[in-house]
DNA sequence: TTTTTTGCAAATGATTTGCACTCCG
DNA sequence: CGGAGTGCAAATCATTTGCAAAAAA
């Protein structure tokens, strides 16, 4: 089943126009088998794990494809501000991210209601929504041991 | 009442632990006087407005200043991808950003129930939270016409 | 074939930083 | 006074880009 999602986000990127090349293949094989999740990678994070076996894979091409993945609505882009990196996320089970203004890490959390957010701002404004983003900003357990706050 | 504000933004900088300065009166002043909600400027935009006027701010202090205020919850940070600058957004009464993926052009909505998100995260996360941000991307009614979307 | 895509290296450019000087508190 | 803050210029560094070669359709 794993095989399965592999060749749906194939399709999902084919259909938005791009071609599937075997660099792209393996990023999204990458991507999918890795639970990226609880990691959120940046495009150099995932050139480096993948570099070991797929030497002919450059890192433009990474930044390149995380792109057009973006674009074909696969990932979802998140620029963390303390590390000043764009990191990564499956665009899966809709959710909002938690980072933290200390270390940077970024946690996912489900139980906020943002189904509606896209028709709102739609009639909000007259734009055509394509994606949305929520994000709370905070400090984690560990860095509020760190400072004390705990 | 706009010098009360001014002296209320004053107050809260001074509560974040920050010194007042004259340039960072003259960028707060310029902020609550020139409404920048329907700009969201970048620093470099209030740099290039404020030197005509004072000559005697920097660059480097408008960025300094600008990341103070937001530290001191007197501002909100935008990294618009589209252009790749940070805008900035001054904190009054809570809303959320839609973004165009075409011309980057940013507007305020605020239609959509926010209050509850510090805490939902909290709970669902042991973060701390101490801001937060919802965004939406699609394309804009004027490049909605120019893209043929209309 | 025709159009994309790749990979390398070089360019970009917004933001950050080091440091000597100045000023707020 | 002493620690913060400033201004300048230089450094940083994630991301983008140009272009010739390679691969997809």
């Amino acid at each position: 089943m794993m095989e399965a999602k592999i060749q749906a986000a194939f399709k999902q990127l084919r259909e938005a126009g791009f071609r599937l090349t075997e660099q792209r293949e393996f990023i999204v094989r990458y991507l999918l088998k890795n639970r990226i999740e609880p990691t959120h990678p940046t495009a150099e994070m995932i050139y480096t794990d993948l570099k070991a076996q797929h030497p002919n894979v450059s890192l433009a091409t990474v930044y390149n494809t995380l792109e057009l993945l973006v674009q074909s609505k696969l990932l979802l882009a998140i620029d963390n501000k303390t590390d000043g990196k764009r990191h990564y996320d499956w665009f899966g089970v809709p959710h909002y991210h938690v980072v933290c203004t200390n270390c940077g890490k970024i946690v996912d959390a489900f139980n906020f209601e943002t189904q509606d957010l896209p028709q709102l701002a739609q009639a909000a404004t007259g734009y055509l929504p394509s994606s949305y983003h929520v994000e709370v900003h905070g400090v984690c357990p560990e860095c509020q041991e760190l400072l004390g706050l705990k």
